[in-house]
RNA sequence: GAUCCUGUAGCUCAGCUGGAUAGAGCGUCCGCCUCCUAAGCGGAAGGUCAGCAGUUCGAAUCUGCUCAGGAUCACCA
């Protein structure tokens, strides 16, 4: 709505100018900010058209304000160069708390994306461990911008492919069925991934136990009892391969193990998928269309016998696509399943959330997907996403510096449980550890997610989420406190009876900028949706809070002067929390009534 | 070596489709609970927007080069 306004009077202005300048060849009229809001609220510059006009800036700034008598609502307030406006606010006030309420949970989606299939791939674990704080940056990123996308109208599949076989798998299964002695999850009390991770780890200590040993005595490797572990696991990949009935079973066992445990903690994070693929379905896939492309002419099979790919066309070297002994590869893999979920559900889009580390497979992969002949290929996106790293570097599984999700997210519940009873809210909050666990993943999913995703970003354990300042629980007590007052005003409701409410009341600064806050809102999901960037929500929410918190301070909501006011002022905050409600749901902050 | 990404306050990050005095949080220091939740509010200190050049009336923003950090360039996944 603040764009219409914005626009309409770029319009007016540019209409102006070329009457001005008698010319309709003019540069195209810029719109800013003022730099303080007593200002105005649309700064045109006027620069562009001092050599046209041969006059200053300045003049034609207020040349263009006197001559300017039909335009929109508002009034022109020239300054130096500057063209600003102030908007009419009070008048749109109305308009858009109107439209807030009538919209209510729908206020900031649009309809851009109305008819438009897109599909989002994200999370694909390795049924080998739990997640870890990588992990949680792909999910919050994933869900979040599905959630956009749903604002623009867009029919949204959640993919999630569960990487369930491979050597790491064999791996962990291996030292389970040496080390295990027959324990299970339940007979451990453990989270299944942390179990079967447990024996990932178990695995790497064996590895160590025996280069060590074969360090102190080369010659063990001669001893009919020795096993190489490295060897071990491939021969049980191969077993699992051949269908050897027993390590089936234990990879079943095993796998549904795993798979609990990980998605007892997607629960936990507010994560859920429409549809799962299985990589034991769909490592074999690919073959088919790398004969094709050999078919077409677009792949070329070399003397020993692989098939490749020439990727001069977009600056890089060649690329196999199918080994010499023809088995598939990763790219052989995502080429094949890419082309089963079009049949499946037949997208316009295919968005994958995955480590910018793999920029550089998912541009060969849309290549060939584009050789191929696939028209939807040009309709595949990655969502790149930077690493999360710690102070010192990296996580390192091997050095033990790896933020396992499930701790963090208790361990910040924990934290979030012990401020409740500080600040002796218990009564208040109702369920204090279901509070807790909301104010955690808040705390959580907002940190994530406020950093551009592209950027790297630096995650140190002891002071990084915190409760108080730009946080997620910053937001949720600013939504917790717009309750409070709403509650009150419910209890008290019978005093306004009679009472109309008039936009056009609200005339301080912080009321304002609130309402246009509002206006803008719908624009920032767009923003967010079109860019896949959930921060964009993040920065309009916390300087909407921000500016609440201000007013709320300096101003009574409940006991204005006048019945008129406070009954506007409900209004208008109640509008906040429905727009900050809508804004939570788009990334996965959960809404307190009362923290 | 090549390609891609990043470099803004002590720290973590906004701002980047060029516009006025570059913003926030944390941390430091100082204030504010008789008042709708102090997980809050206000104030102070803190900047060569990595550097150099270019384009422009105007550059944190665009271009080029340099420097620094990261990632990738497997018949691994």
């Amino acid at each position: 709505m603040l764009n219409e306004l914005k626009n309409s009077w770029k319009d007016a202005i540019e209409k102006e100018l070329r009457s001005y300048l008698s010319t309709d060849d003019i540069p195209a009229l810029t719109i800013g900010l003022p730099p303080r809001s007593d200002m105005g609220d649309a700064a045109f510059p006027m620069f562009p058209y001092s050599k046209l006009a041969h006059k200053a800036p300045a003049v034609i700034a207020s040349d263009i304000a006197a001559r300017l008598t039909d335009h929109p609502e508002g009034e022109m307030l020239p300054s130096g160069p500057y063209l600003n406006v102030r908007f009419d606010i009070p008048a749109l006030a109305d308009k858009v708390m109107d439209r807030v309420e009538s919209e209510g949970s729908l206020y900031g989606t649009n309809q851009s994306g109305k008819g438009r299939k897109i599909m989002i791939e994200f999370s694909c674990p390795n049924t080998n461990k739990p997640l870890h704080l990588g992990h949680m940056r792909n999910d919050s990123l994933g869900q979040s911008v599905s959630e956009l996308l749903k604002a623009t109208g867009a029919e949204v599949m959640k993919v999630n492919l569960i990487n369930n076989r491979g050597v790491h798998i064999s791996k962990s299964m291996l030292a389970y069925k040496l080390f295990g002695n027959g324990e299970t999850p339940e007979s451990t009390g453990e989270k299944g991934d942390h179990f079967v991770g447990r024996y990932y780890v178990r695995f790497a200590a064996w590895e160590k136990e025996v280069a060590g040993a074969k360090e102190k005595d080369p010659s063990i490797v001669s001893d009919p009892s020795f096993v190489d572990p490295d060897e071990a696991a491939q021969a049980m990949l191969r077993d699992w391969e051949a269908g050897d009935p027993e390590v089936r079973a234990l990879w079943e066992k095993m796998n549904k193990w795993t798979l609990d445990g990980l998605f007892e903690s997607y629960r936990n994070m507010g994560i859920s998928f429409d549809k799962l693929y299985y990589e034991s379905d769909t490592y074999r896939l690919g073959r088919g269309e790398v004969m094709r492309g050999l078919d077409l002419g677009v792949f070329k099979k070399e003397e020993d016998g692989s098939v490749q790919v020439d990727l001069a066309p977009i600056g890089l070297d060649k690329k196999v696509l199918l080994r010499r002994d023809g088995t598939t590869l990763y790219i052989t893999q995502d080429i094949g399943t890419a082309v089963r979920r079009h049949e499946d559900w037949p997208f316009d889009s295919l968005i994958y959330v995955v480590a910018s580390e793999q920029n550089y497979h998912f541009k060969v992969l849309f290549y060939v997907l584009g050789l191929l002949g696939y028209e939807w290929a040009e309709e595949l996106h990655h969502l790149a996403y930077g690493m999360v790293n710690l102070p010192e570097g990296k996580m390192k599984s091997r050095e033990g510096t790896v933020v396992d999700a499930d701790d963090l997210l208790s361990e910040l519940s924990v934290l979030a449980r012990n401020e409740i009873i500080e600040k002796g809210r218990e009564n208040e909050v109702g369920d204090v550890d279901e509070t807790a666990r909301k104010i955690a993943l808040g705390a959580l999913n907002y940190y994530l997610l406020q950093v551009q995703p592209m950027r790297d970003m630096i995650f140190n354990p002891k002071e990084s989420i915190s409760f108080s300042g730009n946080t997620g629980p910053y937001l949720q007590y600013t939504a917790a406190r717009i309750s409070s007052i709403l509650r009150k005003f419910e209890v008290s409701k019978e005093e306004f009876s009679g009472v109309e409410s008039d936009g056009r009341l609200l005339v301080n600064e912080d009321e304002k900028t609130l309402v246009k806050a509002l206006a803008d809102f719908p624009e920032a999901v767009r923003k967010a949706a079109d860019t896949f960037d959930p921060s964009v929500i993040c920065t309009a929410l916390y300087d909407a809070a921000k500016t609440f918190s201000h007013y709320y301070h300096d101003n009574q909501i409940l006991k204005a002067d006048t019945k008129e006011l406070s009954l506007t002022r409900i209004r208008l905050v109640s509008a906040l929390l429905t727009m900050m409600k809508n804004g939570f749901a788009l990334i996965g902050i959960p809404y307190l009534e009362s923290m």
